[in-house]
DNA sequence: GTCTATAGTGCGATAGAC
DNA sequence: GTCTATCGCACTATAGAC
């Protein structure tokens, strides 16, 4: 038991999540955050780089994560197999309870462009990390690159989905129904 | 003649490019650039929405050009065939001269990670405006966004790839070249 | 934990162009 | 008279330095 309430950072992310649902993200101050929960407005800049990012907590967890199953991913033939395979595991980080919180967060991303460029960016990092673990398989470039950032894509679009008030399927299987389509775009150029 | 010297914006972007490859983005004053052009720096800031915004003069233009050329693109039997002949299109702002510019610029987005998410806002807008006019098209969802997603990947790699101090074809040429590989990379799975 | 520079906003005033 | 570009000032919040 120390001096302080343990969990400071997660305990910050809540009241953060809370206050930019009540008013807002550019309507709600990093010290209004920090004091409701009884810590500084130092101490919230000492837990997050810069605003945005009290939204983005966990994301490193996950982008390693994403990474990692890729580079675990049995071998297989094509590298946007392996990919797909990754993208699967890594889907168990966005199970059914998750759902709620995901969408109220994505309703706050929604409404600031500012955050999009921060969502945007992690996902950028994260298609460039699988692209590296594909060169480190042996995939050549451009290949290699294509298929994480398409990868990626699929993601994205996936999560989206998931997301949507009238869908009930789980990540996975929307992830491997987009795949699918993938395939059926670009095929039918 | 006016009282002032006419091009304010374009005026504050040159020195704002050079500024920032001076002394690097963060370590550049807003009222710095604004007072190299004999501005105040409240006057930069009715330019541009924010500091960032001064590196990317010209890209509304430029994504309207884009969506345009998708939308104007002859009737095709594959949506990303439509999506590949509109960039082909608009490769066309991207001509041999301005590969020095587009370098310096590109030069100064890699090293800092801001700018980098602006960016890729601006490429996020273009996507979602082509998705848009796909399905005016009557293409139907999610093949719309993935094809309009995949189009605008393989214009991000390509342009990258222009990029290159070792890369003398045009960018037409190179995203050409791009959507065959995206073509095999996805067919191989 | 305090102190400070910079980013960015709001508002009123001014100077020309049309 | 109206529209647009500018300046100047006061102000808050962010973010980093000390």
């Amino acid at each position: 038991m120390g001096r302080w309430e343990p969990g400071g950072s997660s305990r910050l992310r809540e009241a953060a999540l809370e206050l930019f649902l009540e008013q807002g993200f550019d309507e709600t101050t990093a010290g209004e955050i920090a004091q409701r929960v009884g810590l500084s407005e130092r101490t919230f800049f000492r837990h997050f780089g810069d605003k945005k990012e009290v939204l983005f907590g966990g994301s490193e967890e996950f982008q390693r994560e994403m990474i990692a199953a890729v580079a675990d991913a049995p071998v297989g033939p094509s590298p946007l197999g392996v990919v797909a395979s990754g993208l699967a595991k890594a889907a168990r980080f966005f199970p059914d309870e998750a759902r709620d919180y995901s969408r109220k967060r994505w309703r706050i991303l929604g409404e600031n462009p500012a955050l999009q460029e921060r969502e945007l960016l992690k996902m950028a990092a994260i298609a460039s990390g699988i692209g590296a673990v594909l060169r480190d398989r042996g995939v050549p470039e451009p290949a290699a690159t294509l298929a994480a950032e398409s990868g990626i894509t699929v993601f994205r679009l996936a999560f989206e989905r998931w997301l949507a008030p009238d869908e009930h399927r789980p990540l996975a299987e929307i992830e491997r129904a987009m795949f699918v389509e993938l395939g059926a775009v670009v095929a039918g150029s």
